[in-house]
This record gives structure tokens, sequence and C-alpha cells, in this order.
DNA sequence: TCACATTATACCTTTTAGGGTATATAAAGA
DNA sequence: TCTTTATATACCCTAAAAGGTATAATGTGA
């Protein structure tokens, strides 16, 4: 459940874009393109925003919703 | 008009922290909040939601809206 | 099964983000 | 004014992000 993962796969499958064909369109290398969809947590801002450029989208603050009432 | 500077200009002050508390508090350097402050693109996403944590957020992906019709 | 396309892993190199420190400027209070 | 605090700028160093390439592992359709 990573917004940005789930966000980016989803999208990229619905346009019907390869990863290679992604990394080449928003101008980031295939490895990035990989570990962004793999959830790697240090990828710099500005390719993120690179990619998300392509569905229209961009990174910005959000609200953290809780999720997990603390039982066991 | 860049969301992520104008979000944590803001919320420091209304928390009443300077750049140098709100570093040790979240776990960066000084350096990074200055640069983020100053609306560095190239910062690593990991320690932008460092910071983003202390004030209950995170980076997340998000519609970019209209903002300028075409006139110049 | 055999191609072919797509995705995943691993290695190497270059570039640079981040941290630390020192100094400079700015702002706020006596 | 002079201090003190906060913020800004500049330097050096280390760690690692990103890219490229090669290879492996999946898939997917004949």
């Amino acid at each position: 459940m990573n917004k940005l993962v789930d966000f980016v796969k989803n999208r990229r499958k619905i346009i019907g874009l390869t990863q290679k064909e992604l990394a080449e369109k928003s101008g980031v290398g295939l490895r990035f393109i990989r570990e962004l969809e793999h959830g790697k947590q240090t990828l710099r801002l500005d390719k993120v925003n690179d990619v998300l450029r392509m569905f229209g989208h961009m990174m910005a603050p959000e609200k953290i919703e809780i999720l997990e009432t603390g039982e066991k």
C-alpha cells in the first residue's frame, strides 16, 4: 500500500506503456522506473515528478490517514 | 507557489519551531530544511517525508490543477 | 515446446544530495 | 547602538542515487 507505487503501476498499465516507454517519455532511466515501482524510498523528488507529469500529477503533501486501529 | 515549501514554512511557524529544531526533531540536517524551504527540486523523497511526518503528512501524487489560462 | 517481449537483478561509473562546519546576513530585543 | 537568535551562503567530504549495460527471470503467444 504505497500510493506512489500503485499510482504509477496502474496509470502506466492503463495508458498501455512498458516501463521502458514510460522511462523514455518521462526522461528518466529505465532503472529509475523499476526502483520507483518497487517502492524505493530514496528517490529524487524531481525525477518522481518527471514521471508523474506524464499522468498530469505531481507530488504534494497529503494528510496521513489512520488505517489500522491498534488491536494486535 | 510551491506547495511543499509553503506547507513546511507555514506549519513550522505555527508550531513555533526554528529550522534547527525542525531539523533535529525530524532527523534531517539543518541544511536540508533550508534547501527544502528554498524550493530545491532535487530533494530525496524519504527525507522530505521525514519532515512532513512531523506534521502528520506525507508526499503523495496529486492532480495538477490548471492555474493560468493561456493569455500572455 | 520455442520465440519474443517485458520485467527483474547485478555490476560499474559518474554525479550529486546531504551533512557538517564556518561565515555572513537579517531580524528582534535590550 | 550592541547582543542574541534565526536564517542564508559557501566550502569540503562521504554516501548513494541514477544511468548504462549485461544477464536472468518471468511472462505471453505461436
